[in-house]
DNA sequence: TGACAAATACCAACCAGTTGGTATGTTGTT
DNA sequence: AACAACATACCAACTGGTTGGTATTTGTCA
């Protein structure tokens, strides 16, 4: 039986903690009782507590890409079906969660530190990108094979597929109703499949 | 010539304050200093930060209501004209502008608060959901004239936008890029233009 | 293999600065 | 005099970060 290390410990308490509360209403003291570690270990393993988020943000990455990963919707053979696949993916990973734990720790970290620190701004756009840019490879093959004439941009339909989330997140949170984002991104899946069904010209 | 109130000018500063730094990030110091008043002043006007908070969101809601139905697309006859409008309005918000002074205060303060304090959550989606009202009055009259048979409910679509825009802020300051937001919410207007050109049975 | 130095991982106590909030005034108007 | 609208000075609690130290692992060379 393998024991978590203490630099991943403290990485998974920021995951949870940010989430809940947010990153300067999270102390490195909070942290370091989640994860069961002095201060002293923290400061060890992160300069500062801003460094701690930028390599939370590389973490939060690395975990949900191997969620997605393995997700279902990858071996369905038509492009459409695995966009429409990873829309469904997305509700399902709402249900029976919470919000702090259905939410998306890039977004809620960005929208508060855009500002005072381009570290974690630009750490957390990198995730969201990367992640987008797994889309946005479904998406191109899916408009190739179904509608390769419409003006629309893959790469901004990606991206809108992320802000959509984010925001279906932003209500969510604002309600304290996880059912909310549900809904929202229903609409997301309508939109998609409104784009798809769009007549072809020659 | 009237001169703006101390209690105005603390609850104009937190608007910008907080949209730019984040609720917490923004101390009650800073806002003296952005109001250039006191700290005695502050708490002779408000009993706690939390409460300026409160009454924050409902100045918002107040100032942002008034600029939008001063806006022209009020006076479109048709009401989708109006809804596409809405939005081609809420593109115009952005140009010229940073992203702390175009982004939506509630969402932010929505997202950073929603466990810590639910007299803030509460209040903000009050505001939003107040809002979204304002719009799902246009979208049922633009339904009921052009797609009275659609199965999706304007309440809904109506939260949906709602959604969208504050996921375009999302990722906007993810990217420190507004003109991200601006490319987001064409397709929200594009999504309801689908919406709109769908055929009807009877 | 074993000795031993170097690096790593960790800890408890502490620090200066800042936090939201308070106590006690002062001022100007009715 | 009474009251609202401020101003000044202050506080205990907490903040991110540092200190100087010890335990444990690791690399290396005989």
């Amino acid at each position: 039986m393998e024991q978590v290390g203490t630099k991943t410990r403290l990485l998974g308490a920021a995951l949870n903690l940010v989430r809940r509360t947010g990153y300067d209403a999270t102390s490195v003291d909070d942290l370091c009782r989640q994860a069961n570690v002095t201060k002293g270990a923290f400061f060890h393993h992160f300069a500062t507590k801003e460094q701690l988020a930028v390599e939370a943000t590389q973490f939060w990455t690395a975990v949900t890409s191997q969620v997605f990963a393995d997700a279902e919707y990858n071996k369905f053979e038509d492009p459409l079906d695995q966009l429409i696949g990873y829309v469904e993916f997305r509700r399902q990973l709402l249900v029976g969660r919470s919000l702090p734990e259905c939410t998306c720790f890039l977004g809620t970290m960005a929208q508060e530190k855009f500002e005072s620190s381009p570290a974690i701004r630009a750490a957390c756009f990198e995730g969201i990108a990367s992640h987008a840019e797994n889309i946005e490879v479904i998406i191109i093959a899916a408009k190739f094979k179904h509608v390769p004439n419409a003006t629309w941009l893959p790469k901004s339909l990606a991206l809108f597929t992320q802000a959509s989330i984010q925001g279906a997140f932003v209500l969510a949170k604002a309600k304290n109703d996880v059912t909310l984002a549900d809904d929202m991104i229903v609409h997301l899946r309508r939109y998609i499949e409104l784009l798809f069904q769009q007549p072809q010209e020659d």
